[in-house]
DNA sequence: TACGACTATATTGTCTACAATATAAGAAGA
DNA sequence: TCTTCTTATATTGTAGACAATATAGTCGTA
């Protein structure tokens, strides 16, 4: 899949995933293969192939000779995701403290500057606040230069945490002490002390794990400055 | 796949990787769909899946339209693998110390015996050590009872580092030191140390990865106490 | 009525054949 | 002789049909 050129399968495997962090397909559903193929004007082939990597994505389960679902969200999972976001993106942090090119510094600040004039304009309320934080971790991650590690972050994590805000429909209610955070992290990242960055950004997601359970026990929605 | 019940794709994706990782199958080589299928006496639909698997788990590298071919080991994967162990395993300690059951921490020390034992039977030089080694850390890793974590550790990352255990021949040069560490990490885990389980295991894999940098520059291959 | 065996249906797993793309070989021209 | 285009071959991508397994419904019996 290092080529550009696109199979069937992952063309379809995008769309599917994309239903699955929106919620056009919820959670727990079955997945029929003949008629899934069959919306997507496509075969079992191919189809099979892209619910192969939706299961290593971990969107959906499957068992064999009876079927594939989607997964079911849950506040235990979603807990042992911020545990290995905890320790993955302290890393990545430390990494691009390390690493990061005096270009790609700017571009860090450049993007935390934007989003802090779009907070100010949409009073911390937006959609693109939650897409901003995402931007940031994964410019970061993506500073790292430690390909693995992207890949685990970028590719299947952050997936799954798209979801849990679609499917939780967050609004945020912290965004500045976000983005006060986002700002120490950035800061020491300009600094290059990897050292520093790390325990900032570890802070940064236990802070917001930490808000969720809070939640959890008030009954309420998570918030996605905490994502 | 959550069932006992297992599909050609599983049976033959299970045969290759042992070839990858043995060195049966080289470093490098192009896999031809028609050719495995007729040696695995399956046809290709049940292949390509197992090869798909075998993407997701990055031991083969495909392109649309070209084919596969099986990755090739370089040190830097190798470090970058064991800073994301390092990370990983650190918490996979942490939270083995806070959740392990009186049994299971038993078990772990039992392990660990049994590892001292063997090591002056054969003054360390085995196979077994190697694979003792890696029980050990399995062992910590299932105990951390984070599911995706001991997916992530146990699944794939441990298959990597057997294969280049076995591709690069290690033999142990530091089995004594190694068990001491080890013994070290058992005796936090019995104490509920999380904290310190945690530093003494990132140690621990620092430790390993410092003493392959160190054997890279001498032009010597690592050892498997290292790993 | 409840339980269990049996049958019919549906769904998944697998195989074979075909289409599309890439690779390699060979011919023509500079 | 080298380059480039063309053509033939091989390999991958896809589709459709068949086999095996699981599920749901029905009937019979206790």
């Amino acid at each position: 899949m290092l080529d550009g050129t696109k199979t069937l399968a992952t063309k379809v495997c995008e769309r599917i995933v994309k239903d699955i962090i929106t919620g056009a397909i919820s959670q727990g559903q079955k997945l029929n293969e003949p008629e899934l193929a069959r919306i997507h004007g496509i075969s079992r082939g191919p189809l099979r192939e892209a619910m192969g990597r939706l299961e290593s994505m971990r969107l959906i389960t499957r068992v064999p000779n009876v079927g594939a679902r989607v997964v079911k969200l849950s506040y235990a999972e979603l807990l042992e995701i911020y545990q290995i976001r905890e320790s993955l993106e302290g890393l990545a942090a430390r990494l691009a403290a390390e690493t990061m090119t005096a270009d790609e510094k700017v571009a860090l600040r450049t993007l935390l500057t934007s989003h802090h004039k779009h907070i100010l304009d949409t009073k911390g309320q937006s959609y693109f606040q939650q897409e901003g934080d995402v931007d940031f971790h994964y410019q970061i991650v993506q500073g790292s230069k430690n390909q693995r590690l992207i890949d685990m972050l970028a590719g299947d994590l952050y997936q799954l945490v798209r979801m849990y805000r679609y499917q939780f429909s967050l609004s945020s209610n912290r965004p500045q002490q976000a983005l006060k955070e986002h700002d120490q992290i950035c800061s020491a990242i300009e600094e290059s002390d990897g050292d520093l960055a790390e325990w900032l950004m570890k802070r940064h997601i236990s802070n917001a794990r930490n808000n969720i359970m809070l939640r959890m026990q008030t009954q309420q929605a998570p918030q996605p400055g905490d994502l």
